[in-house]
DNA sequence: GCTAATATTTCGGTGTGCCGAAATTCGCGG
DNA sequence: CCGCGAATTTCGGCACACCGAAATATTAGC
């Protein structure tokens, strides 16, 4: 049906609008996925063409909502992942990003459910991302970045992007649940997490 | 390195030689592949540029050194992977070759290894075909094709290569370490069975 | 409003792995 | 040895996903 180009597309695609706003660039697009400008830019055209995107030239890219079904199934996948390497092979938070950036576009439907049900349907990543259920749906927890949050708060999600940021936290105690204030970190890590204010 | 399609080719090409003397052709080749034969001779063109095959025109095609170094690693991941999905997950001997098949070519040493360890380092796959260790030895039993074994023996490993096969073999008995005589069974169970004579 | 910088698209081209058809080589029967 | 059918290779071509350079559109500064 799709590839694994297509389901990276839309996964980058939908995680850039999951805790901001708007809706992604041909440009940013291609950085995030490490191509030239020129190759996103035919590629989106692509996938408008198979309906899971919209978008007019020079203009934004959004999914559509069959791109949307497609770029929660890719979500789904790699968060489960992501949660099985830390809680069944004991991969710290820091390790698991680049693997499920492979096993998950590998794995049937089926062993992907086997794992799930060995985890009992974990909500969560181990980077507090929140996983979609088998039918799709997701529910983002309410949480503010940290740099817009003074008097801090509970950590409720991390950013995976920085492994080495992910390794530094951990060994501050700044992991998922715990109290954080934004004076106590730098720049990097104020825009890096996201908190629950009380 | 080398991507899915250059393991894959390799991987068949050992598989024809492990229970039977003869190299493999490239029209053979391709008929396991599911591929045209003009497809595999320039594909082994290539692979004997990398000197993973060697071979002549009109010739056989058999690995060298590193081929075969590359295939007992391809053979390890696919037999690993297939025992995992049957202890781990409890799927049946006929269901796991098709997501081995994928699954060899994502899974990173580490995971690999981690499944190996939690295994306890099997020696044999659900069929009976022996797992290379992770030096790349492999120690094949001594086993001849129940059609050449008129007293029959023990059940010592069975083609994958056709499911129904399995269920059909595994409903009557048909096991691993059974005892097995060739007047019980048909023609193409004769030519998937191998048993070690007492 | 105009212009210059920037973002985006268009265009010609590449590498990989595949195909069918045509050409070549092999090997067997006589 | 010769010729014929089968195996194998060669050849032109295709789909996919990518690239850099050039062209074009947008936007921001003035
Ligand atoms: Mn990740
Ligand atoms: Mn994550
Ligand atoms: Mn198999
Ligand atoms: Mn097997």
């Amino acid at each position: 049906m799709t590839g694994p180009v297509v389901e990276d597309y839309v996964k980058v695609i939908y995680a850039h609008t999951e805790w901001q706003a708007e809706p992604i660039t041909s440009t940013a697009l291609a950085a995030r996925l490490g191509l030239a400008a020129s190759s996103v830019t035919e590629m989106v055209k692509k996938l408008s063409t198979q309906g899971l995107v919209s978008h007019e030239p020079y203009g934004a890219i959004e999914l559509t909502r069959d791109g949307t079904a497609l770029a929660l199934r890719m979500v789904r996948r790699h968060r489960l992942i992501e949660t099985w390497l830390v809680q069944h092979f004991a991969y710290s938070w820091d390790e698991v990003h680049d693997e499920a950036e492979i096993l998950e576009h590998a794995l049937s439907d089926r062993l992907l459910d086997a794992i799930d049900d060995e985890l009992g349907r974990p909500a969560r990543d181990p980077h507090g991302d929140p996983i979609p259920s088998r039918d799709g749906s997701i529910v983002r927890p309410d949480a503010v970045l940290l740099a817009d949050a003074p008097a801090g708060g509970r950590v409720v999600r991390i950013s995976d992007r920085n492994p080495a940021l992910l390794r530094e936290l951990e060994s501050r105690g700044v992991v998922l649940d715990a109290i954080v204030r934004p004076g106590d970190l730098g720049a990097e890590a104020l825009a890096s997490i996201w908190v629950a204010t009380a």
